[in-house]
DNA sequence: TATCTTAATCGTAATATTGCGATTAAAACA
DNA sequence: TGTTTTAATCGCAATATTACGATTAAGATA
């Protein structure tokens, strides 16, 4: 055990905690707060950025690469990340979709 | 190592891992799912609900209570659980917030 | 070509998460 | 009181994540 039973949930489900997992680590909000920051993509000075070493940060841009929120391309020997626009306003829509789901009730019991 | 560096980032970031964390798992958003539908939140149904035992879907609800998500009542021997609508607006909040923080820009390289 | 720079990948250790059987605690009910 | 119901907790096994040193691959540059 302590593999998650994807395939007992709907697809809609997986993808929202998939793309909730994808920014569930700080360094991987910082990642996207300096890109956001310094929006023409400046490259592997993230590594200068953040408290970790190359090949965790290099880690932790698979994993967003992976789930689509950022892309890299390649610029000499560098490679220069930055946020994948449609992705972003992609996942926008789902968690807001999800977040709007609810409405408060008054005859709820708690 | 292993264990997440949170010491090392800022508050609101770790905040917003933390959040994403708890919605990071298709259980967990099925049983909001779940909470959403019924919205007067009948109890420990939401066990037959989902293809998960008892105690998994309890660590579960104990997860999403710690985040602030979902509160519950005891209600006799059963435990009535809901949607907490203050912390939930606040999620919704930070969240947005996050993703509105970006507004694509034509200069980026890639 | 030899060297430097940049960033991916490999391998491994530490820790966290997921899942569940067994047990427990507490209230309901006979 | 003894039994049933409900849900938390304990303990453990399987797997995933996080982190990083060492190595590698590829382009830049001397």
């Amino acid at each position: 055990m302590g593999a998650t039973k994807t395939d007992h949930f709907t697809e809609r489900q997986n993808q929202l905690a998939t793309l909730a997992k994808a920014i569930a680590h700080p360094a991987r909000i910082a990642i996207l707060d300096y890109l956001i920051k310094v929006d023409s993509c400046i490259c592997g000075d993230i590594v200068n950025e953040l408290p970790l070493a190359q090949p965790t940060v290099s880690q932790h841009l698979k994993e967003l690469k992976n789930a689509g929120l950022i892309k890299g391309d390649i610029e000499g020997n560098a490679i220069c990340y930055c946020i994948d626009e449609n992705t972003w306003k992609q996942f926008q829509d789902i968690l807001n979709a999800f977040f709007n789901g609810y409405t408060p009730n008054a005859k709820s019991c708690c």
